[in-house]
DNA sequence: AATACGTGGAG
DNA sequence: TCTCCAAGTAT
């Protein structure tokens, strides 16, 4: 039932000729820095979001070089709002390693670019083919669609199984000529015509050989993800302010969920926070007072946040030497890593 | 193989 | 309000 593998090419490249998107900003000039910033920000984003982030980090950060130089506070803050941030740090290690192994630019070359952390299969091949015109295959979110739903295919596009299946037809499909319009005349057809909700069927040049449309299965193909119940979890976050209206701001370890950004010191217990900050500070705490509690969702839980607000007597300093905590005048925040929900609250009117 | 990892748009 | 998920990768 399915047509020639270069007709499916041919099609979508005349399609991208009339209705491609020629204006995005990583576009101009088409550096290969800047596809790859891009890339990295677009993974689980959509074009619309990612647009502002992406200017503002190309004007503070232009190149490889001035990024891999950057304090990874600045980075983690032009990202801040973003999500996934262990993108940001792995892009930050990457600029840091291409400075030393690799002439101060990114290799070129399919082994190599996947090596690095942040980097991997379809994200390779994008910029291989977007920066070097290589013909190289993806298979994001937007080819995985439209192939599901031309061929047929069933099952959750993320589990191992179909994402082989798909990978090898991504192989197959593979034209011979404009690499680099390839892989853009998919992300364009997917995003923009053959879309999750609603695709316009109409308008679309592979209608008569798409399995989905002919058998009526456009809504139905891709086979969503299952679909889990969401844990709550709850912690108590502190608002510390200090009679020069500085906020105590905490840097989360590592590892786990907003890794190495600043946030407030919180504890799973009420009891535990005001203990905390008592000995933490060691001196006089107003009351805490408690705020209204906000809700943030995350992929894999929802977190309840019940801000507390404390107020400090006399100047506090006695945070010791912790590098994980410091004092922050308000007029500071922009230049931090905040995650999103924090930066909201300390952003708002204190009641 | 299954899960961790953010956020906001869309229906 | 609530569910789904958008240019995925790492472990």
């Amino acid at each position: 039932m399915t047509a020639p593998t270069t007709e499916f090419a041919a099609r979508l490249l005349a399609w991208y000729d009339r209705h491609g998107r020629f204006d995005l900003p990583w576009q101009h000039p088409r550096t290969p820095y800047r596809v790859w910033l891009s890339e990295i920000m677009l993974q689980q984003t959509q074009v619309a979001v990612v647009i502002p982030y992406f200017q503002r980090f190309v004007t503070a950060l232009p190149d490889l070089p001035a990024l891999a130089h950057a304090p990874q506070d600045q980075v983690l803050a032009l990202w801040s709002g973003l999500g996934y941030y262990a993108r940001a740090r792995n892009l930050h290690a990457t600029a840091q390693h291409c400075m030393t192994h690799h002439g101060g630019a990114l290799p070129r070359d399919l082994a190599a670019l996947q090596a690095l952390p942040g980097i991997g299969r379809s994200t390779a091949g994008a910029i291989l083919s977007q920066a070097w015109n290589e013909p190289v295959p993806i298979l994001d979110g937007n080819v995985k669609r439209v192939l599901c739903r031309v061929f047929g295919i069933e099952g959750w596009p993320g589990t191992p199984a179909v994402e082989k299946q798909l990978w090898a037809l991504a192989e197959r499909l593979l034209p011979q000529t404009r690499p680099a319009d390839w892989t853009q005349a998919q992300m364009d057809f997917g995003a923009t015509l053959c879309t999750r909700a609603r695709p316009a069927c109409p308008r679309c040049p592979l209608q008569d050989m798409c399995v989905a449309y002919r058998s009526n299965r456009i809504a139905t193909l891709p086979t969503p993800r299952p679909s889990k119940a969401l844990p709550v979890r709850d912690t108590w976050m502190l608002i510390i302010e200090d009679n020069a209206g500085r906020i105590l701001l905490w840097r989360r370890p590592p590892t786990g969920v907003w890794a190495g950004l600043w946030s407030l010191p919180e504890h799973a217990e009420p009891a535990q926070a005001q203990t905390w900050a008592k000995r933490q500070l060691a001196t006089d705490l107003a009351t805490a007072r408690a705020l209204p509690p906000l809700e943030h969702q995350f992929s894999h839980f929802r977190l309840r946040i019940h801000p507390q607000r404390l107020a400090c007597n006399g100047m506090a300093s006695a945070i010791g030497d912790n590098p994980d905590l410091r004092w922050t005048p308000r007029d500071e925040l922009p230049a931090l890593g905040l995650p999103a929900p924090i930066r909201k609250l300390l952003q708002e009117p204190m009641p």
